[in-house]
DNA sequence: CTGAAAGCGCTAACAA
DNA sequence: TTGTTAGCGCTTTCAG
């Protein structure tokens, strides 16, 4: 096998425990000692047994970085943008990401499995629902944790976008363009930013003095597939679309709308204007560009990364934080005036 | 902190040993003993701490997973499919992945630091260059490993799509079309998948009696913006557009491609036609959906991790395996004749 | 400033 | 079939 720290002693007539005081930088070495240490440590090409220094601590040093539950998947781009932030994080501190095989829903065991007993010392999660069975479990395990999305448990840490003023953003646009009939697809039932999305674009109706119409409140799961089948829903049967405008929870259902539209001949944005919610990259390459509500993608994973961080650092409940993180409307490649306005 | 074998051992009336026997199923527990044990076990929710059974045997239960280096980043589209394949097959087998903060041209130690001592079983890596140094490397510390991508350095494991089949295709089908002056964007110089690609277009044009024009083959990275970059260079100083159909090695590409040719008022596949390489989900997210070489890119993670899991398992170099999938051409949304035939 | 010794929680000979 | 005894490689009191 590879060389162990009791080599390294024996080789400097020294005890394993000062061999590992001087690694660790103790300032209880004798600088030489500590010096010469090093030195061999080097000279035998000699690091730690990270696995034995963690059972020894009672720590990993990595973190669980559960992904969202069916039918989004792993490949979701948003999912992909924010791992990117999390990890540059995660990686600048020393630790290492876990992703494990967890399907909410099946009970807490397939979370337990993964995340129990030494895996990991912090999780990070996504996508908190009304009530999340998680948090209390998480809690009860004592297992330092932070949403990406807020949540509705007090007490909780988690990092988010501004869902509600988003949402509400978007619908201003759209009336500002003319738009009066704005149809909405919402996010999966049950998700917290679902729900504040559809908030925003509740409030700004109101405020404009639309009626909240719920013929234009569709549902949809945050998929592309969802955002396609709502759209083709409303076009069957040959009856006029129903809106002048779509309002999607996420870019991947505005993509899927969009698809849908084109199908049937109609075109974005002379004949619907759409508007997207995240500001995915991928949402760039269309041409037209997707129009959108542009989240700080990395920076809310490198944000929820430094959150949890920091509670590990600081020992438990003392650095648990909220933070809401400023949105903005891009783009302007499928928004236009309604039809009968141009 | 959490129950411990030895308190489960206590509660049996038995010893520590028999209670890690029962758990595994160790068929020299009698029968009676062993349900009771599991039984008491899963009466106080008791699961054996993974790092210290870990640190026992000598094993992770973890593989390493490397991920592309610079310019790509882990958000690479294709990689996380890819990666969706590999988690499958790894975590069906109880195995959790670890993503290594790895940057390959640092030097070993980049490497060496996070896979060497006792983090994983085993590593899967992407992209194998040309005399690729971590396979000297990883072959010296005894680490199982396979590459996705096929290697020039015999006796190493790798799973592959046929790059050099597809880019022939590729070109074939645009030659049909009536196309005479294919373009090629390459793909990072160096990287074993690129040249494989260019060599296919080479062939293809070869034995289609065209010339291979070096002005016409146009180096890449495998990036979106080298993609756009490298066709805004061609598109300079108003001159004509010196091809009527490009072949890019990757799907980012072609759409870094599309949109570049797009800004100057070029239309796709009107004015030239564009053909990439992967079959990304993104693609055919795209209006029209992009045409390209499909490889099964989730079926190719599978693999990977299946024949590394292979030797794991039948003990090293037993099961080194090679494979090379097949793929096929899909879409026809970006390709169409010429100009001048039309 | 340094060393001895006791674990961290589990596995695996080796006995019994 | 079960228990005893050493470790796995490192950290960390507690003495000195």
């Amino acid at each position: 096998m590879k060389i162990s720290m009791a080599e390294i002693a024996r080789q400097c007539g020294v005890s394993k425990a000062t061999v590992s005081r001087a690694l660790a930088d103790d300032p209880r070495v004798k600088p030489e000692t500590k010096e010469y240490i090093k030195e061999v440590a080097k000279r035998f090409n000699y690091e730690p047994h990270p696995i034995a220094s963690n059972l020894a601590r009672g720590r990993t040093k990595t973190i669980g970085v559960v992904f969202p539950a069916a039918p989004r998947t792993i490949a979701d781009p948003f999912f992909l943008e924010y791992l990117n932030g999390v990890s540059s994080i995660l990686f600048e501190h020393g630790y290492s990401m876990l992703l494990p095989q967890v399907s909410w829903g099946e009970g807490d065991s397939t979370m337990s499995q993964l995340l129990a007993p030494g895996r990991v010392d912090g999780v990070v999660l996504t996508e908190p629902r009304v009530d999340d069975g998680r948090i209390a479990f998480l809690q009860k395990n004592n297992m330092p944790f932070v949403f990406l999305g807020q949540t509705n448990v007090p007490g909780v840490a988690w990092v988010d976008g501004d869902n509600e003023g988003g949402a509400y953003l978007a619908v201003q646009e759209l009336y500002r363009l003319g738009h009066r009939r704005i149809a909405m697809i919402t996010g999966e039932r049950g998700l917290i930013a679902a729900q504040n999305r559809l908030r925003g674009y509740r409030r700004a109706l109101t405020e404009l003095g639309l009626p909240v119409n719920q013929d234009l409140i569709w549902a949809g799961d945050f998929t592309r597939e969802g955002g396609y089948h709502t759209v083709r829903n409303h076009l069957q049967g040959g009856a006029k679309f129903p809106a002048t405008a779509i309002f999607a929870s996420n870019d991947l259902m505005a993509i899927g709308a969009i698809q849908a539209l084109h199908e049937v001949g109609l075109q974005v944005p002379e004949d619907v204007s759409v508007i997207g919610f995240d500001g995915i990259e991928v949402g760039r390459y269309l041409s037209p560009p997707l129009t959108t509500v542009q989240q700080p993608i990395n920076e809310l994973g490198r944000e929820v990364a430094a959150v949890l961080l920091e509670q590990l650092e600081k020992g438990r409940r003392k650095g648990v934080r909220q933070a809401t993180l400023p949105v903005q409307l891009v783009n302007v490649g499928n928004t236009a005036a309604p039809p009968k306005f141009s």
